[in-house]
DNA sequence: TAAATAAGTTAGGTTATACTAACAAATTGA
DNA sequence: TCAATTTGTTAGTATAACCTAACTTATTTA
């Protein structure tokens, strides 16, 4: 039985893992790059190291980078499971905005019940996909697998649809909504300015200005 | 802002000072039984009055009872409309069974989101009893009132419907199905044994018999 | 009322999860 | 290549929430 900030170290161990593998020039996540992720020091990761390795959870020797077992990463899946479940719950039944729907879920995601999620799961429909486009792992740890990029590659003149972003903080999902930007809206490409990738679009028929950091932040297609 | 742990002292207090209030002979609540009733030592509850006392939220001198402040009662009864929404949300929405729901609760009971136990609340219609009949605080504190007596205490040839139980265990809830007896059922009562009060009744038509126990959990009328 | 028992407190120890400060290893780059 | 910088570890401290053992105060009862 893990604790709550166990299951955290494992969701953020999980989470930087996927963010490296998307990385072009990858080299493992570390002491430093956990301990940035939480927000604690770097000797308090080096404690819990110590635990999860003696729970089989990650494998790490000193001075060497941090990996998840099969079982770490199973657990992980579970865990991203039951937070983007909430979040599907927070947003379609109680009419939550998808901007206020992640910190709520980052305290359900620790509820112990799996009859309760598989219920959740149910009440749903069986979602394959959160209010910000995440893929919902099924009850054995599967991901749907789907097709996306980020909208900073697409090419000038495309038209594409919005599946899914790649910040879930209160000021971005905010400022997308004053953008009219939600999943499914359609972004047509009309300008790149090639000194800073700021993008002129048309959104709905209207014009936009988007930075770089918007769109690297907005995955479609 | 209270760990789980101080809340759960907090609902305690509350739990056993109405039970005191409502024996015959009370005579306050002391540190032993609190103790007993969340399966800690004595000691421990000491120290957890220490911070209780510091934050307000309970009053108790030394070899002294112990009461909850004005403050301790308002936060205790957030948490049990908490917990008794969520009760009745695994129950009307996701149907779990009345035996089920207490367990998760107790866990649900601790998520911190004002917004969320309000859209909860009017979800679920703003019910005013849980599944086992217990009140729902509204979120100013305020507990609907209602006159039940124990179906021990009923007289003789009177028919009454079930408004409640007194214990909420699986093996108590399970029993009860057994027997037909849910919220609502009309029991008669047909013989009552002066030796050791167990009842013969009457449900739904068919005779059963309720040990002075069952019928002291069950409130009626 | 004094002894026995019950109730309550204190002292000191443990574990989980943090921290700071000091140190060691690895990497970088002049 | 070796000094500087970055990265990672160790040692020692703190707090919340638990424990046991020893002690004190209050209540019961012979
Ligand atoms: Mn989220
Ligand atoms: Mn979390
Ligand atoms: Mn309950
Ligand atoms: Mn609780």
């Amino acid at each position: 039985m893990l604790t709550q900030v166990e299951e955290n170290y494992i969701k953020a161990l999980l989470h930087l893992a996927s963010q490296d593998r998307a990385m072009t020039q990858q080299e493992g996540v570390g002491t430093n790059d956990l301990a940035a992720y939480l927000q604690v020091k770097p000797s308090t990761v080096n404690e819990m190291l110590k635990r999860l390795k003696e729970k089989e959870l990650v494998n790490h020797k000193k001075y060497g980078k941090i990996n998840l077992t099969a079982a770490g990463t199973r657990t992980g899946l579970g865990i991203v499971r039951k937070h983007r479940l909430w979040e599907t719950f927070l947003c379609t039944k109680l009419e939550f905005d998808w901007d206020e729907v992640h910190d709520i879920a980052e305290q359900l995601e620790h509820i112990r019940s799996d009859k309760l999620i598989d219920k959740i799961d149910k009440f749903l429909g069986y979602p394959k996909y959160d209010p910000h486009g995440d893929p919902i792992p099924d009850n054995h740890g599967n991901i749907p697998k789907r097709d996306t990029q980020k909208l900073s590659n697409v090419g000038l003149d495309h038209s594409c649809r919005v599946l899914a972003v790649r910040d879930t903080s209160t000021a971005f999902l905010q400022y997308l909504e004053q953008l009219n930007i939600a999943i499914n809206t359609i972004i047509e490409i009309k300008e790149k300015i090639p000194y800073d990738g700021t993008l002129r679009v048309e959104i709905d028929g209207k014009a936009a200005v988007l930075s770089n950091k918007v769109s690297e932040n907005i995955l479609v297609e």
